[in-house]
RNA sequence: GGUUCCAUGGUCUAGUUGGUUAGGACGCCUGCCUGUCACGCAGGAGAUCACGGGUUCGAGUCCCGUUGGGACCGCCA
């Protein structure tokens, strides 16, 4: 049995004099002869080892054979380091432990990657030995942030009467919204179990029940492509209430993340959260969900251009569209003209046409549009309170061309031009979103969040009406430019329900056969309901400040949906295929 | 589904107009070293240049394809 006193990250002056175990994994070893250092890693941190002649001669002859990664367990004496010894780098640098007793409980071979911070190891071989990735401080400190907002959150939510309550992993498919992982029934063969992309009709069931408060730390799935920020499978703090109006969802919501911030970062968020409208998020930053560390708003041009001899400005305005503009400060010069073509094309993809921009110098504008703005400039640069040195980024276009493309660069130059500020929590909430959005693909209208989620009461007659000009209550808490969640009222009324769906073009006995347990339920005593759900990756990512979700999940997916390490997906035995009556078709020869 | 970039010892990478003994750093191994902490010094091992084909007198380098990976768009109620 290894015995062990505390973590070799804890040692400190207390232990001074102490005699301890530790046990952990070899960092490093430096020898100098017949004088030996170690540097021993647990989850904690690194402590330093000394051995030697006179501290103990077997233990320096076990350490001369020590390799990076063994597994060790040590006793010895905490003592404290000369004054010139002294490491201030390290938690631990005022000690070391002078080692009299030292087993090797296992050996390692040359890892493919070094256990350290500034490692450069790919993506892929950090993902196909993942066990050892995890050793490094920062991965685990990522886990560690993560598991921390998760006891944050329980504490909070059991404080505040929520019941902790487990929902179905094997459910039923529906046909909105992502694509479903699919489970095939043995017992049935032929038919599927869906995995749920979320918990959003079972948590309305348990309000339907009397549990008045509801949560779950609940794994979700959905088979989409991947994305920094999206993982196949990820997990939500997912909430829900009876009775409660959305300002009072939002105030729990506030409260409890004023809790995490508080016990995770050690800062006291201000509360309430700051809330703007899915219009101004829209139309002041380009995006709903805005980062509002930084300024550099969009500014509305289009009377200002209406009548400008500039007739992609003009025309765009006559064609019903926007002109608007941001301001890069002091980035005139900053940027070739080759640069600025590079960045136009890229937001080609949002579907602009071209990127305008002129530079401010001497209270003039220079660029390949200033001869059209020439006599109107003075105006111009007071209306944007541009500086000299500023470059003017102009878009032309649609509404959400416009928003999509200066969004993305206001985004793109507060990064560039190091406008961001570190360690800044800027959490927002962006609310009153429309109900519906079009969905270009599909060529139909779908709902902007999801089926169930409650018009505005003012907007509940256009249902009938004019339903796709219809708002929701529902509302996005937006941390830095993330999404971090969002939740809504929901529809307890059977009537208004399927109203709601018919204006998706559901048909009732669609609607029945997908969800007629909800309908029917509303028949009931349904109570009035709402709630939220949060990403717990994110969160995490945020707080831990990494950039990646895959570096707060132990054991995450690549970006092409499979796990180097244990290799999943895999092929299946023909027998499993058989006892599900399942076939794999042969991979179809390319058309020609 | 689309666009784009990448693949060279264990790791990260250099490699020119096509001719190199394929170079470096870290890591690894051996030896020396009693105050190191990015230890130092001396020496050493380690490469199917992702895979397949083509062009060429000659390919790590050029061309085509395949595989694997990264990023972005679509997608993600």
């Amino acid at each position: 049995m290894v015995k062990r006193t505390t973590y070799a990250g804890l040692v400190d002056e207390q232990y001074l004099g102490q005699e301890i175990d530790l046990a952990g994994w070899v960092q490093k070893r430096r020898s100098l002869g017949n004088l030996v250092f170690v540097d021993l890693r647990d989850r904690e941190g690194i402590v330093q080892l000394v051995f030697s002649q006179e501290i103990n001669a077997d233990a320096l002859a076990i350490a001369e054979t020590l390799r990076s990664e063994y597994v060790i367990s040590v006793h010895g004496q905490v003592a404290a380091r000369s004054e010139q010894a002294i490491n201030d780098n390290m938690k631990t640098g005022k000690i070391e432990v002078e080692v009299t007793d030292v087993e090797i409980l296992n050996k390692a071979k040359t890892t493919p990657f070094e256990i350290s911070d500034n490692i450069t190891a790919s993506e892929d071989t950090k993902l196909k030995y993942r066990y050892l990735d995890l050793r490094r401080p920062e991965m685990m400190a990522g886990i560690k942030t993560r598991a921390q907002i998760v006891k944050s959150v329980h504490h909070f939510l059991d404080d505040n009467g929520f019941i902790e309550i487990e929902t179905p992993d094997l459910t039923k498919s529906t046909p909105e919204g992502a694509r479903d992982y699919l489970v095939p029934s043995r017992v049935y063969p032929g038919s599927f179990y869906a995995l749920p992309q979320s918990p959003q009709l079972f948590k309305e069931l348990l309000m339907s029940s009397g549990f008045d408060r509801y949560y779950q730390i609940a794994r979700c799935f959905r088979d989409e492509d991947l994305r920094g920020d999206r993982q196949p499978e990820f997990t939500q703090i997912d909430l829900e209430t009876s009775f409660l109006s959305a300002e009072e969802i939002q105030a729990l919501t506030e409260g409890m993340i004023a809790q995490v911030m508080h016990d995770e970062k050690g800062i006291d968020v201000k509360l309430p959260f700051p809330r703007i409208t899915w219009n101004e998020a829209e139309a002041r930053f380009g995006s709903d969900k805005p980062d509002l560390r930084f300024g550099m708003e969009l500014q509305d041009l289009s009377d200002f251009f209406k009548d400008s001899a500039f007739k992609v400005f003009s025309g765009a305005v006559a064609d019903g569209g926007q002109v608007k503009a941001i301001v890069a400060p002091q980035a005139a010069t900053k940027y070739s003209r080759k640069q600025i073509d590079q960045i136009q094309d890229y937001i080609k993809r949002f579907g602009a046409k071209g990127l305008a921009w002129l530079k401010v110098e001497n209270d003039e504008v220079s660029g390949p549009i200033a001869k059209f703005v020439k006599e109107q400039q003075t105006e111009l640069i007071n209306k944007l309170d541009a500086k000299n040195g500023d470059l003017l980024l102009f878009v032309a276009s649609s509404k959400k061309v416009v928003a999509d493309s200066l969004g993305y660069l206001r985004n793109f130059f507060a990064k560039e031009l190091g406008l961001i500020p570190e360690n800044e929590f800027a959490f927002t909430w962006v609310v009153d979103w429309p109900l519906f959005e079009y969905d270009e693909g599909d060529q139909r209208w779908i709902a902007a969040h999801h089926p169930f989620t409650m018009p505005n009461e003012e907007d509940v007659h256009l249902l009938d009406t004019d339903p796709h000009a219809a708002h929701a209550q529902s509302y996005d808490i937006v941390l830095n430019g993330f999404e971090l969640g969002g939740g809504s009222i929901r529809i307890h009324n059977r009537e208004i329900q399927e109203k709601m769906l018919k204006a998706l073009e559901i048909s009732p006995e669609t609607a029945q056969e997908q969800f007629g347990f909800l309908l029917d339920a509303m028949d009931y005593g349904f109570p009035p309901l709402g709630g939220l759900a949060l990403g717990l990756d994110r969160f995490a990512m945020l707080l831990a400040g990494r950039d990646n979700i895959r570096d707060v999940i132990a054991f995450p997916k690549n970006s092409k949906a499979t796990e180097p390490m244990t290799a999943a997906p895999s092929r299946v035995a023909q027998a499993q295929l058989d006892e599900l009556r399942l076939e794999v078709e042969p991979e179809k020869p390319e058309q020609a």
